[in-house]
Order: structure tokens, then sequence, then C-alpha cells
DNA sequence: CCAAAAGTGTTATAGCTACACCCATGT
DNA sequence: ACATGGGTGTAGCTATAACACTTTTGG
């Protein structure tokens, strides 16, 4: 292994499977590529790494590039690297996952509604490269990480209602969750904060809305509490 | 992104942490680097990628050239991409465990063991490049693994003892187990064979050996059934 | 007979599942 | 008044945690 020389010639690339929740439903993000390879496909928002460039770093640049998000977490899923990924030549690539707020979700999916679009995970088809199995991975690691983890608030704005962090979970999980149960779970873990305002303008009984709190949060994760849905 | 030449010059590696069960205790398998960088450091083994080698397959080459073993199923870990980790220019590596069983272990800790070591997890210390940080992620990857696969077996004999087998546990965890309740726990899962053999030669009441029945595991493992320390 | 680890059951508690009705609001 | 989703309690069951003594072997 004196000369290396020969070993520098990948190039390496990074993935993000962005996952919204809207209409009661789990959207990603996706774009229509402009270039070869795979013009005209759709795609997960990608690109190759910079020289210089840290790789995690590299997918907070992405996913700012395309959605103008800053200070969202990136979860790093998996690498995927066969020989004929990519049609240019040894191209590795990290898979990484975020979450997002409704209200980041429609700013930018009118804007550029021609190049990305946000489609329900259900409805996705062929997209480039091997984007289907690295958003199938994320999404496998996506209902893990829910289960154990209070990530489900990102997906939902400040404030929501029981019912719909019940839906979250109902989405994500593809199943169905029993109503009194699930509120007992979540409220006696003490997380969330009753902010005493209900919902406006419905027609039915307005709900309580409520609000995650990560301090309380932190504090008992120390002590060794264990989020569980 | 039409010239993308500029981005091949990368290249490409995997490291793997090597877990083995000895003594009571979890160890994993070092090397002692022969050259530059980082000569005369040990460091968890790994290798450059060829540009034509698939990543995972990469791993196992590493796996099979170091210890001999087959057939040994490498767990993807986490890709760490920091600018500078590499003296001799940009490198991303990929890192990988694996669980091999006893008898593995001795064989090769003998015959190499000027290059090669088998050390306890509590006794490492400054190892090459950022493979603390790529041991202590393994490290808690392999721990959440073995609360919710049945993958403690692969660090045993084919035969073993019940209390081995909570040893094993408790080592990896870092707690200590109740023996009546951990006993039960596994028992229910019927997942061991009784072979009807015990222990022989040792100086106090022979145990039971059991084996791991991977078809049975599979079988229930597809009806829903989790396993669950 | 002594040392060493194997093996074994019960009880109390906590958490989970299943389940049905009344309430507040807008139209 | 009706339609819509919000909000609530209990009982049975299951899983877990805590706990101590007898058994079998070798030396």
């Amino acid at each position: 292994m004196s000369d290396v020389s020969s070993f520098f010639k990948m190039a390496f690339s990074v993935d993000c499977v962005i996952f919204g929740f809207d209409e009661g439903k789990i959207k990603i993000l996706i774009i229509k590529r402009g270039e070869d390879p795979f013009k005209g496909f759709w795609a997960l928002p990608g690109n190759l790494v910079y020289l210089d460039e840290d790789l995690n770093l590299s997918a907070k640049r992405v996913l700012h590039e395309l959605t103008g998000l800053q200070n969202v977490p990136m979860q790093q899923v998996s690498t995927f690297g066969t020989i004929d990924r990519h049609p240019l030549g040894r191209v590795i690539t990290t898979a990484y996952y975020a979450l997002v707020k409704p209200a980041a979700l429609h700013a930018y999916a009118s804007s550029h509604v021609e190049q990305i679009a946000w489609l329900p995970i259900d409805e996705v088809e062929e997209l480039a490269f091997d984007h289907n199995i690295i958003l199938e991975s994320c999404l496998s690691k996506l209902r893990s990480a829910i289960k154990n983890r209070p990530i489900g608030f990102d997906l939902l704005p400040k404030q929501f209602t029981l019912s719909a962090l019940q839906k979250l979970y109902e989405a994500i999980l593809g199943t169905s969750l029993d109503k009194r149960n699930f509120r007992k779970k979540i409220l006696s873990m003490e997380i969330l904060e009753d902010k005493g305002v209900t919902q406006e303008g419905v027609a039915h009984r307005p709900a309580k809305l409520f609000q995650f709190d990560a301090e309380k949060y932190k504090a008992i994760a120390e002590d060794g509490f264990l989020f569980q849905i």
C-alpha cells in the first residue's frame, strides 16, 4: 500500500430523504433531474461531496440548497456502494434523512413545483439510481426511530392536537392505534406542555393544543427515562 | 455538474470492529500498523476499497484477509467523513462490525501475535486515525442490537450453557441480570434446543448445553415474534 | 465434607389491551 | 337538530422485578 494514488479516483455523494407530514400522509421531497445521467427522472435530492467538505455538513448543504432550511438535524442512515450504481464512475453515496415541519413544506412545494415535489410515500414510483432502495432504508430507519425517540414532533407544527400526533404515528407505522391508550401513554410521559389554547374554526369540539417540551424531556432522559411507543 | 472530473479524487476505505467473547470479556481484534501513516500504532483492521469492488464485499475481504473467516455477516454501522481524518488525502471510511466465535478467535491470536491482538474493550487505548470514535459507534450499535435480535449466539461456541449466555449479555450491556428471570425469559422464547448433553470436567454440578435453533427462530419471527432482552 | 456453580417458583407490581359513551362546536 | 371529531375510565390480563435455597459434581 505504499503507492495509493490509484485509489484516489472515486467520488462521493449524499442523498437525502426529506420527510414531511401533510394531509395525513407521510411525504418525501423529490426533484426532477434536469441533466444526465437520469435526465427527466425523479430522484432524491443529492449532490456530490466536495473534496474539502465534511460529509455530514455536505448533507446539510444539500438540504439548505433545496429547501432553504437550516439547523435541521440530519440523520445518517446507510452507505451504498455497489460498483455500478452511478453511470459516470465510481460514486459511493451516504443516505440521510431529515424531518421537516409543514410550514417549510408548503413554501417550497409551491415555488419550485416543476422541479420539486412532495410525494406521499405510497405513491413513489421508479426513481433514478438506486434511490428506491435508499428510500426504503430511510423509511425503515424512521419507523424504528419514531418508536424510540420523541422525533415525531419535528413533523408537526409547534403546537398540535393529540389526534394529529396519533395520526402521524399511524401514518408512519402503518397501524391504527387506540385513542384512549395512545393519549394515556403520551400524557403519562409528561413531555407535552398544555398551552391552554384550543383549535379555532373547526366544525366540532375544538381540541387542546400541546407543545413538545424538549427541556423537560432532556431532564428525564438523563435520569434513564426511555421514550417508547 | 457537467464536468465532474474534479470530484473523482477521493478514496474509500472500510474499517472493521471484530468482536469476540473470551474469558468473560468482550474483546476486539486490533492490528499493529507496520507502515505509515500511523506506523507502530494499534488500529482497527481496515483497508482501502478497490475501484471495482463492492463496498460491503470489501468489508468481507478485509475480515477474510485478517482472520481467514468466511461467510461471517458484517453489519454496516456508520460512515465517517471528516476532512482531515486521513493524512494521505481525502479518505472516507465505512465502519462494520462482525461477531466471531471463540474457536476462530484463538487460532489467529496465537499465530500472528505480534501484529494482531484481541484486546478487552475496556483496555483499549489510543488507536490510529479516528478509530476510537469508530469503535464507540460500533459498540453502541452492538449494545442496541443484542437487545433486539438473537445475535449473542454468534459470540459463543455452537453449544453453550445458559450461564455463559447470561455472562455474555452482562459483559455487553454492562449490567448484572437476575439469573432466574434471565433463564425464564430466554427459555420461554423457545429458540434454544436442549441437546441433552452436559458439561464435562467442571468442578461443580455440570450445566446443560443448549444450541440456538435458527430455523425455529425464523419461523416464529415471521409470525411477528420479537426477540427482546 | 467443602467449594463452586447449576437449577428452580412464587408473589407483588406495573404496564398493556380492549372497549363505549358523552361533549363542544359549526352548519 | 345533526354531523364531526374531542375527550374520558375501568377491568382483566400479561409481563416484569424481586428474592433464597437445594442439587450435583470435583477435589
